[in-house]
DNA sequence: GCCAACGTTGGC
DNA sequence: GCCAACGTTGGC
């Protein structure tokens, strides 16, 4: 596969922590991606991801789980600052400045959409595949794939 | 609040 | 390196 070639990515945040609102907020409409503290999804944001790629930004862990809008990888990885603040839920006290443990990226909107309920997804045959749909799912950064991706864009009616 | 799924931890 | 215990996730 070719470098070049754009990747889609589905990425969960409590809107209580941040929203699609807090996001669209958000000084250039970006925020870095923190508190992500399982290895796989780390290793997405650290070695898989490039600028550019799409994003779904899903509301997890809320009454209307599902995807509330786009967005798109805004940077290159760099450390997680959480790890280091003791003050910090995210705190990991294992994690030395020297060897950063968590990488993140930051996300940017692209635009907020109607919010596309988990519901409405697990009606779709065509989002059936979905990584985030599969049982017992728990990554909270999963890789979409193209067909994926146009499938939930011709469902939210964006192009 | 429940609970299934599953990642992490730590004793051995 | 195994694996049971434990903690977390996240929809319901």
């Amino acid at each position: 596969m070719p470098q070049e070639q754009q990747q889609y990515w589905l990425m969960k945040s409590e809107p209580d922590e941040c929203s699609i609102d807090d996001l669209a907020a958000a000084p250039g409409q970006t925020v870095p991606w923190t508190g992500v503290r399982n290895y796989q999804a780390r290793n997405f944001m650290r070695d898989a991801m490039r600028i550019g790629d799409g994003v779904l930004f899903y509301h997890s862990s809320c009454p209307q789980p599902g995807i509330a809008g786009l967005a798109e990888v805004a940077g290159p990885p760099y450390p997680d600052p959480t790890q280091f603040d003791p003050a910090s839920p995210y705190h990991d006290p294992k994690s030395r400045p020297e060897a950063p443990r968590w990488l993140l990226r930051d996300v940017k909107l692209v635009r907020k959409t109607r919010l596309l309920s988990l519901k409405e997804m697990r009606a779709r045959p065509e989002l059936a595949t979905m990584r985030v749909l599969q049982p017992g799912n728990r990554l909270s950064i999963t890789p979409v794939t193209p067909e994926e991706w146009r499938a939930v864009l011709a469902l939210l009616e964006v192009s």
